[in-house]
DNA sequence: TTGAAAGCGCTAACAT
DNA sequence: ATGTTAGCGCTTTCAA
């Protein structure tokens, strides 16, 4: 392995003016450059990063924290948050949790470690709160925080916009003549259903539609509880759900069809997540889009500028089938 | 940031003898270990992995390399050489070449700057030859390759059984009666595509039926190719494509249908890599699974025991609606 | 069983 | 514009 120290010797010059001709310092004159970099071709040289990591007290490495890798959201937040990362000269070490507590404890440990440049993190549902992450990373790593956060910790958050999106999918519902519109609301442990019922819920009241408990329809965010519901939202006079997953809907979509009703014309569906089946099933199912990809963006956006505000990533509703009387 | 010299000083005892207890050594007395463990704990220790890397001269980090990591084959892949490399206390350094040349031969440098202790590597279809793998990684990189091989490179390599796969799907689309089957072959610069091929072709040639070139459609890896080629193949008097990928299988069924072709009374399609959508669609697709958590855990396998022999991994062909008659 | 000493390759403050 | 110097924190001979 060649090392600026025998570029320096080949060219009868010190190891302080190669490392700074190769890291681009402008103390430098044009012509040792120019020589410099031709030596260094010639030989083959290349930056022993541990090295240079050592010396500078930190690593270019940026860890990534998630609970699944292969979940399609979070492998597109991965790679929105690379592609921007690399440009910069980062490189992204990749860490799930499984969504255990003791696994993103670990991985905080080893991303600590590395030293490593700074962390985005979506924490795992079995991280019920955020002590060990600031315990882990101290002051020196900035963290930047996306989809699931806890609002207590210091650094940038890449949220969703869910309260907009919620809203407008329903007011979507409202404009396609749909009369009482339901909602399957997921879990409420979690910030990003929260939101959107509370989105469902104002878009109703905006209009002085009702928007009572009894046709809410909680803890549903697989096809077997968004079958059940579905049946349900029937029973209660619905027809129409905005559903805060795919899945959810996509049991609802199955047991109402069951039944016999038709889909739109009887019964509306929208979803969220915008999941890759929803546009190949028929009828096709409507859905309130993330944005994955931007929010990798924007969440490796706020590490190199050392941003921390929230960042809202809006979500689009995207217009298919299972909610248009038009088509 | 504790080091070990300052454990030392707290002991009044050198560097040395820390280190050598903290890694390990049975070069260090019982009682002394014991007050060092205690003293590095009381201070959170964490040892520097900068530093004890450059002394080492490697790092604990092994580098995957895959054309796109949201491709759900990949993910799962990196998910399953994760599980392993984890344990044995490596780190997973991603890097994404999005099947370009360039992004490849970036990503191997990267990898190499950082002396990762080895690379797995599933490589971009514009790589069209190993040159540059060998020259990037050297002698001294560990390789193992997976899915897309390049068979005159050294190292392990863990592939699917793509040979006995595409004869199963085609043998399948014979079995459910249809007459002329042809196939969306995908990029002959891949082994693995290659050998689709040939087990499609010799499916057909072991009952004597014709497997010419006019109903081989190369190139077609993406829904927008796979449509095209399937009017061509609907032209060339096909009934059945056996597609080697979901995605341009999926065109293939689009612009069928939209042309009036009833799928699968008129037409059969089997896809390659049963990607999730394969099952939710209408028609659901039939598809040839790859294994790919299985073949990620091979692969870091093979990387951790230093083998360097071929792995078969087997495929399992999904029968779904789109070559299903009964149905 | 422990210590002393050297150095991995690079960078940066300080000098010239 | 370049050189001098010192050291990042760790591991590992070699010596005691």
């Amino acid at each position: 392995m060649v090392t600026i120290t025998q570029i320096a010797a080949a060219l009868g010059i010190t190891p302080s003016t190669v490392s700074r001709a190769l890291s681009g310092s402008p103390r430098v004159k044009e012509e040792t450059r120019l020589a410099i970099e031709q030596k260094a071709a010639e030989l083959g040289y290349e930056r022993n990063i541990m090295a240079s990591n050592l010396r500078k007290g930190r690593s270019d490495i940026v860890g990534v924290v998630v609970p699944r890798i292969h979940r399609e959201f979070f492998s597109n937040v991965i790679s929105g948050a690379e592609s921007l990362l690399n440009e910069a000269g980062y490189s992204v070490l990749i860490c799930q949790t499984h969504e255990r507590f003791e696994d993103e404890v670990k991985a905080l440990r080893t991303l600590r470690n590395n030293r490593v440049a700074g962390v985005l993190l979506s924490h795992a549902i079995g991280s019920s709160d955020s002590a060990h992450i600031r315990d882990i990373l101290g002051r020196d790593i900035p963290l930047v925080q996306f989809d699931r956060v806890f609002s207590d910790l210091p650094g940038a958050k890449v949220v969703s916009n869910n309260f907009q999106g919620a809203y407008e999918a329903t007011a979507h519902l409202v404009a396609q003549g749909y009369r009482r519109i339901g909602t399957l609301a997921g879990y409420m442990s979690s910030e990003a259903y929260e939101q959107r019922l509370v989105g469902w819920r104002q878009a109703l009241l905006d209009i002085g539609r009702s928007a009572g408990e009894e046709i809410v329809f909680y803890d549903t965010i697989v096809p077997e509880t968004g079958r059940e519901a579905a049946m349900k939202a029937l029973s209660a006079g619905c027809d129409a759900l905005y559903c805060a997953g795919d899945f959810s809907a996509l049991g609802a979509i199955e047991a109402l069809r069951s039944c016999g009703v038709r889909i739109p014309q009887d019964f509306g569906i929208v979803g969220t997540a915008n999941e890759s089946f929803t546009a190949l099933m028929t009828p096709s199912m409507s859905s309130l889009a993330l944005n994955p990809y931007e929010m990798g963006r924007r969440a490796a956006e706020a590490f190199l500028n050392g941003d921390d505000g929230t960042i809202v990533v809006p979500m689009e509703l995207k217009i298919r089938e299972s909610s248009n009387h038009s088509l």
